[in-house]
DNA sequence: ATCAACATTTTGGTCGACCAATAGTTTGAA
DNA sequence: TTCAAACTATTGGTCGACCAAAATGTTGAT
């Protein structure tokens, strides 16, 4: 009869740069570091938290990412000037973040996507309107070819492109991937002789600068990828990693 | 009479994990990595590609980040299995990011929060509204105290938090902290009293389940912000770092 | 021939030491 | 006394070596 394992709960569950979050934290609720301050320097915060230099390193970059410090090279890295209680919530949220789960992102990619395609319709550029017309082009050719998918989200990457804002635009590729490494994995994606005619009309309405059409036909267009989320929403969680 | 100092522009204005992220994508363009392969080891990668492993080990992290590859422990990193157009995009992008303007930044964070109070307005439980009035009534009650602005933010976080999407609530993670500290730092945000009740009115709204009523709401809250960082889009960039 | 147990190799994870740029201090000429 | 130049100390950036876990290869009993 085979032992029951007990493993300890608290063992290397948290990161290690989760931990020196966490320290960071404590230092700011009890007053030793203050908005705006210079943090301590790596090293002396490594032997402080009893962790190696790599650990701090990797958890400032996780805080500066977040906009909540920013190093400064041969310097030295300050915690931006919000106030206490804000820097507070902040650093919980990003310790709690959770893994995505399918719905989240299709729902997330959803809102930005209809958004983004008016922002384009808006301000696309001669530039943008090639982008878009050669990526529109090479989808209805390769519709039976195996580049479809493909062609598919390059359209949709130039879409991202001619809204001329950066942040929808990496917020976009943060999403679209995770979005169709599930698909890929799961074989979904039958290819659909209607999605042509829908990115032929979405392509119309750019070009006629006409965004709240466009933004409508996206959101039909996007409709159908939430339903079939909605619909697995039984089997949840552990989608990535 | 000073000599004219004609930096050479292809310095190091690459920075070294951009240029590893370079090298695996022209070995994916080149056929000798495809989607689905697990990468060489980063050890090989660092003497093939003439840098530290440090290099390698970050632009690893960066490409994890935004779903490009996968990491596992002790075993090695894999490439997501999308299709090479895509693949090559997708890397394509993540090395063209750029800094984020205020602009950019106000203009997501505004149709993040007009979605995400619409959300949350369905998916609030008892605990999220625990949170939201107690938020709501640390602002009210603050409104005249330095914590004012601190208060606000809560309010809006509780806002992320009741709408039960981890992606969106990271995506508002990115985006708020670097428009406050841009608030903090040019001193903006003056007292508005007529901030308190388009609170009340959220709130309210968000009670009554009235995702609609919020989602406009929201809106006309935030439009006061949007407008503000128009009017500010003469002088351009550089506006964080 | 099969497969489980062991030993070896390979891998990402971690750490401490060195490098170059910056910040701070001292020095000395005006 | 002033202030700029030179020097020192401190900082983040980089690198190579070591660690433990995973993958692979080997062995030997069945």
């Amino acid at each position: 009869m085979p032992e029951i394992e007990l493993k300890t709960k608290n063992q290397t569950l948290e990161r290690p740069t989760d931990i020196v979050i966490s320290k960071i934290k404590e230092m700011i609720n009890a007053g030793v570091l203050k908005p705006g301050d210079k943090l301590p320097a790596e090293r002396k915060m490594a032997q402080d938290f009893e962790v190696g230099r790599t650990q701090i390193r990797e958890a400032l970059h996780k805080l500066e990412f977040y906009g909540i410090v920013k190093t400064l090279p041969q310097s030295g890295s300050v915690i931006n000037g919000l106030d206490i209680n804000t820097l507070d919530g902040l650093i919980s949220d990003v310790l709690n973040l959770q893994n995505y789960d399918f719905y989240s992102l299709v729902e997330t990619r959803f809102v930005l996507e209809v958004n983004a395609i008016r922002l384009c319709a808006q301000r696309w550029n001669s530039k943008d309107m090639e982008v878009l017309e050669k990526a529109h082009d090479n989808y209805v050719k390769s519709f039976d070819s195996a580049d479809r998918v493909s062609n598919d989200f390059a359209f949709h990457r130039a879409i991202a492109e001619g809204c001329h804002n950066p942040v929808f635009k990496a917020m976009l590729l943060i999403v679209i991937p995770d979005i169709m490494t599930i698909y890929q994995r799961d074989r979904i994606c039958a290819p659909n002789t209607a999605v042509v005619e829908e990115h032929t009309n979405m392509l119309k309405a750019i070009k006629m600068r006409d965004g709240e059409l466009a933004s409508r036909l996206m959101a039909e267009h996007l409709q159908g990828v939430v339903d079939f989320a909605k619909s697995r929403l039984t089997q949840p969680e552990n989608e990535l990693n």
